[in-house]
DNA sequence: AATTGGCACTCCGGCACCGAGAGTGCGAAT
DNA sequence: ATTCGCACTCTCGGTGCCGGAGTGCCAATT
């Protein structure tokens, strides 16, 4: 009873399960792939792998499914990633080119991940903590009330509206051209979460009154780089999942609601995040996966995530994840691939 | 055969089909409503209703329920608006409040829309074109390199990363901040349009060399006010199609596709707003509505659209769309006074 | 010891059938 | 114009039946 032959019907059954969406049995799969043994023996190997845990049937006298652990085996040793065509590279490089902002970038990849899987996109937008601040920029739009406009250097632009505090005397285009020299001078090229000190040193170098205007800044900069502000996602190709192959009813209902519970998504990100900075060693690629119940998530029990790491040299300083929902009966192999690739040609835009 | 009841009994049958689901028949419409007549004279409007074309019965002997003609028939003269409930009105008064600039307000509204009416809602970003100048900035971040940021009076930030075109002297603080002041003071306030000509016009005030800076940013105020800049969605509530009511296998794969299509939501939109804008006079809400086929579109034959223009005292100077998609059976009076009163609130945030 | 062939067994899925229920249309009566 | 009574139609849920696909196990083979 062969051990690598086991492993070899393990793979045989997840990639027949997956293109066709069918419990596979002993016989179509000696017909399938070159195995060269009988069904009988199949049947033993399958048997075995049931105990194991790797698959199981949906009813007695059906063919066999993966279940999450076979899967999980599946990805982790017996995967071999298919690398994308070359029209497909081309078509994703040319298509980000084009792209004339962060806004931009951000909604065509998206739509191309989407569109590259079949699936349901996400991407998550830089996060400002993780950035550097490139420029402030305030405006004076009418006395009393200054635009503060936050623009980091992985392209995001921030901007609010600030209510010049009481006991600021009236400001003029001068004044408020000086105060954006200074606070540049100092905070230009720092990341966010260290602006609150450089600010601070700032308000010790001007008028006290001058000072309470700098530290109402502070509170907005703080502001900005709240979980709320600082989580956007945006996603796309929610159309996939009423195609053929997600039993709609059950499963289509919940990854929906999931999905515009962006607090859901962000959470799983987030921890798919912490485990790639952790075990970054033993992994050869950066992209990884949930399956199914791994999820932690009863609505996504049935769903499969494959998320990258984007924009930065490792996984230790990315700057944001995106990826993509799947039914758990997913291509892993192709998926995966296209998310990396795709995470790639992104990094590129965002880190200039 | 009074012509009242029978409208009567269409409005009767439009609310019993929205609200249970299935085919109303003559029996369980005079026990629901005190119509004050036998079954059989209920027939027989039945039949006239039918033969008008408001009604149908999905198959012989099945209940009635209404046509798109019908549902037309019961908006337009039909239907009695239901007020909001005050703690609805405070809801969305308090929830809007809060939102600290554009992308939230619009965030925020397109959620309490797909909440309040439990269905998708849409919200369309305030027009450019439509929009006022409030102020230019530009920044200088690199030799050779200016950011262009345009902030609109109704909040919208663009920004666009301008390479300096060959010819133009290396620029300074002082030359931008020159610059920035003569292009604020002959545009800031403008409509968008009436951007070219006045930038074109600080062209020949400036040193020649500087005039070919300025048209590169009017090239850049061009390309921003190009359609697919322009027009940008956003959407909510996606998982209450797959709720039960809307019949999904066939429905909801073609409604899914349509939305993240944006440009056939955005072409209906239009289509919408500019029926608003001519027959401004005879309906004396903003509110319109698309009845299943009225969409002209193969995916929503099966949806309708309410929508209203929102920012603007009228509907002739408003600056974009907002509003709900929903399976034809939904409940047109709650839905459009959502709208409206949604669209009201919006339009405070944006005018202000 | 691993593999194979044979065989009995199980279970799903499709199909036909049936009866109940809901609703209609129509002619005759009020 | 409205109502009553009645025959007719169609859907829907339940039941029973059969074929097919697949398994598990045992005995035979290499």
């Amino acid at each position: 009873m062969s051990e690598d032959r086991r492993l070899d019907v393990l793979r045989a059954i997840v990639s027949d399960y997956v293109s066709t969406r069918e419990p596979v049995g002993s016989r179509t799969l000696v017909e399938r792939h070159a195995l060269g043994v009988s069904p009988a023996t199949i049947r033993n190997d399958m048997a075995a792998l049931e105990e194991a845990g790797y698959i199981t049937q949906p009813h007695t006298s059906a063919g066999r499914i993966p279940t999450d652990s076979g899967y999980r085996l599946f990805v982790d040793h017996l995967a071999t990633l298919k690398p994308l065509t070359q029209p497909e590279r081309r078509a994703i490089e040319s298509f980000l080119a084009e792209s004339v902002d962060l806004d931009d970038a951000v909604n065509r990849t998206v739509r191309m991940l989407s569109q590259l899987t079949q699936q349901v996109a996400v991407v998550q937008y830089p996060s400002l903590r993780r950035s550097g601040l490139r420029h402030v920029e305030l405006v004076l739009v009418a006395p009393g009330r200054v635009l503060v406009v936050l623009i980091s250097d992985t392209g995001r632009v921030e901007q609010r509206m600030l209510d010049v505090p009481a006991g600021v005397p009236e400001l003029d285009e001068s004044t408020v051209a000086d105060l954006r020299g200074r606070i540049n001078v100092a905070a230009a090229g720092l990341r966010m979460p260290a602006l609150r000190p450089a600010l601070e040193a700032v308000a010790q170098d001007v008028t006290p009154d001058l000072a309470l205007l700098v530290h109402a800044l502070v509170d907005v900069v703080a502001d900005t780089l709240t979980v709320e502000v600082e989580d956007r996602i945006v996603m796309a190709g929610t159309a996939h999942l009423a195609r053929a192959g997600y039993d709609f009813s059950r499963t289509i209902s919940p990854v929906l609601e999931a999905i515009e519970e962006q607090v859901v998504l962000m959470r799983l990100l987030a921890e798919m995040a912490a485990e790639q900075e952790a075990g970054g060693v033993g992994r050869e690629h950066d992209v990884s996966v949930r399956i199914g119940t791994e999820t932690r998530y009863a609505g996504l029990s049935e769903t499969s995530v494959v998320a990258s790491p984007y924009g930065g040299a490792s996984a230790q300083d990315a700057v944001a994840f995106l990826g993509v929902l799947g039914p758990t009966r997913m291509d892993y192999p192709t998926t995966m691939t296209a998310v990396r690739a795709v995470a790639r040609y992104l990094s590129r835009v965002v880190t200039p």
